[in-house]
DNA sequence: GTCTATAACCTGATAGAC
DNA sequence: GTCTATCAGGTTATAGAC
């Protein structure tokens, strides 16, 4: 009833260019990608997305602060949990990741490329202090180990999580899997993953 | 004495061509590449990419077979090895990872940017069958763990030691670090790694 | 708001002098 | 072999009709 139209089941023009330029931008990368393509892709003409967004770089910070979001949004939330334990963090950490690569596995790979093709621009973005200093996470980390940094676990986590993702052409190959095998062994990755860095917390 | 020209201290002009397509490429990758920015960083002129290489892409063919081989080339050599036990062999080829990224951070990202962008001019380059059915590595892992799928294994040790290079600054950025202190972390990586990869080997 | 037509600019590649 | 000058084509962005 607050509607401005009473009948509107389709998307707005705007919407349609947003997701259009999301696709594209993800799949071949700011410079990549001509403002053409996203037109074509989004069913519309070219003077559109000059119209409803400034350029093609103010539609792309839009689409890009997103993706940021996406890909490094959920982890704090996760990590500064104060009544999970490292354990079931790591748990959530690795589920959260696969579902949401499983639909978006272009995601890692376009982001970290565009982070170092402009840092200046996207690096501050994330607010990334706080996850190291602040959380609960750490905090628990640095109780069970106070011999090594938590960047070290991290590393080793994000990589195993997230690197099946941004290699996936040549793992596919040098595995000789089909799309479906490959899928599985990510499925069968969240319950790997926890189990091997739990081992990982125990060592020496 | 063989030499066509008996004095020549310094580098042909093809030479120089290539190492600025080397360093600009490996930077911005593909697209983001003028062929100008090449031939200012060689300090020549842009028509003499076009004299010794026929075009932007056949030069870039060029270097990304280069980098190719770099980053996956070592990788059957010492996974093929009879005689080096499966810890050995990951201490190998961490070791020899760390090193040769250490001076090219950038060639991880690159690489699999670029196959990305184009899987089927580069993708199958890699004769990437051979390492896990034929090798040595693969028979000792098989017998060591029947239960788990091999490329499970490599992705997580591909992840944790190439993944810190291709996340750098959102990970520098995370931990607050110095580049002086993330090499350092690098550096203790090549024991770390390993350590952790024989927790997993022996876990369950 | 949406389109067509076109301006303004940029990029890869070449012609031709030296 | 190396340079300057320039072409041809493509790309972003805008003007203006509807």
């Amino acid at each position: 009833m607050a509607k401005k139209k009473p009948v509107e089941a389709d998307v707005s023009t705007e919407e349609k260019i947003k997701e259009a330029a999301r696709k594209v931008f993800t799949q071949k990368g700011f410079a990549a990608t001509r403002t053409r393509d996203i037109a074509e892709e989004a069913g519309l003409n070219l003077a559109l997305l000059n119209y409803y967004f400034r350029s093609k770089q103010a539609l792309f910070d839009i689409v890009m602060m997103e993706k940021l979001q996406q890909l490094f949004g959920n982890l704090y939330p996760i990590l500064d949990e104060e009544i999970t334990t490292l354990e079931r963090k790591v748990e959530m950490v690795v589920h959260a990741y696969i579902d949401m690569l499983s639909s978006n596995p272009d995601l890692p790979l376009f982001v970290l490329s565009e982070i170092r093709a402009d840092p200046e621009r996207f690096g501050q973005r994330i607010q990334a202090g706080k996850i190291l200093r602040d959380s609960y996470f750490v905090k628990q980390l640095r109780e069970r180990r106070p011999d090594m940094h938590p960047i070290q676990f991290v590393m080793s986590l994000m990589g195993m999580t997230l690197f099946p993702f941004i290699g996936r052409p040549v793992l596919q190959a040098i595995g000789s899997l089909s799309a479906k095998e490959y899928q599985a062994l990510m499925e069968e990755r969240r319950t790997l993953i926890p189990k091997w860095v739990g081992a990982i917390l125990k060592v020496k």
